[in-house]
DNA sequence: CATATTAATCGTAAAATTACGATTAATATG
DNA sequence: CATATTAATCGTAATTTTACGATTAATATG
């Protein structure tokens, strides 16, 4: 089947799964890394980093909008990505809190 | 295709991107939110708690221990599963670090 | 206006993911 | 020892993901 039930799941356990899987392949990870580095995002400068065609590229992007990380601004032919501010602290915010939540010294089982 | 050249990314990149997809999925960050609850962690406990078959939730703690984010120890006939401590604080440290890289205020472009 | 450039989208193929029921292996229990 | 319980694995099907080349739409440039 292959199918998800979303109701079937808490919104944290939702939107934590989105983030992640927004992260979970490295060439958006990449992308990310691109975008955090420099000030200058247009998309073919970014192609250029990667080792990907120019549509697969274009597709994680789309991937990394979806997910509300990145945004891109048109500028005359081209297009300029950088990272979303609001929706990048919300996955923060999100996934430390998940990742915090380990009291760390009695873990009793195993 | 769908294939993925893992010596085209960077650690940092396949180590994130690791730990991102064992959390891609609300199945998988509903198990966690399971173990970092309770003490008890019988694999048959967490297949109760999920909308999901017996064999579908063993595959995705199977997932979770691929990414070395939990362990199962066998106990006779049970099999009693728990947060890894030391991979859970590595993943936290990776995904943080990219997630802290958002130098806030100067955000030139879009 | 013809042509180039840029990036999205389409069509397609291969692979991976997700899910389930059935089976299996291992340990308990009567 | 026969039977029950537990959880992994197998077989299978539907869906999604990943990737690419080709095409398209939009803007720029000669």
């Amino acid at each position: 089947m292959g199918t998800t039930k979303t109701k079937d799941y808490s919104v944290q356990e939702l939107s934590i799964a989105k983030y992640a899987k927004a992260l979970s392949h490295p060439a958006r990870v990449a992308i990310l890394n691109v975008l955090l580095k420099r000030q200058s995002c247009i998309c073919g400068a970014i192609v250029d980093e990667l080792p990907l065609s120019q549509s697969t590229v274009s597709q994680h992007l789309k991937e990394l909008k979806a997910a509300g990380l990145i945004k891109g601004d048109i500028d005359g032919v081209s297009v300029c990505y950088c990272i979303d501010e609001k929706e990048w602290t919300k996955a923060k915010n999100q996934l430390g809190l998940l990742l915090d939540k380990l009291m760390s010294p009695a873990s009793k089982c195993c």
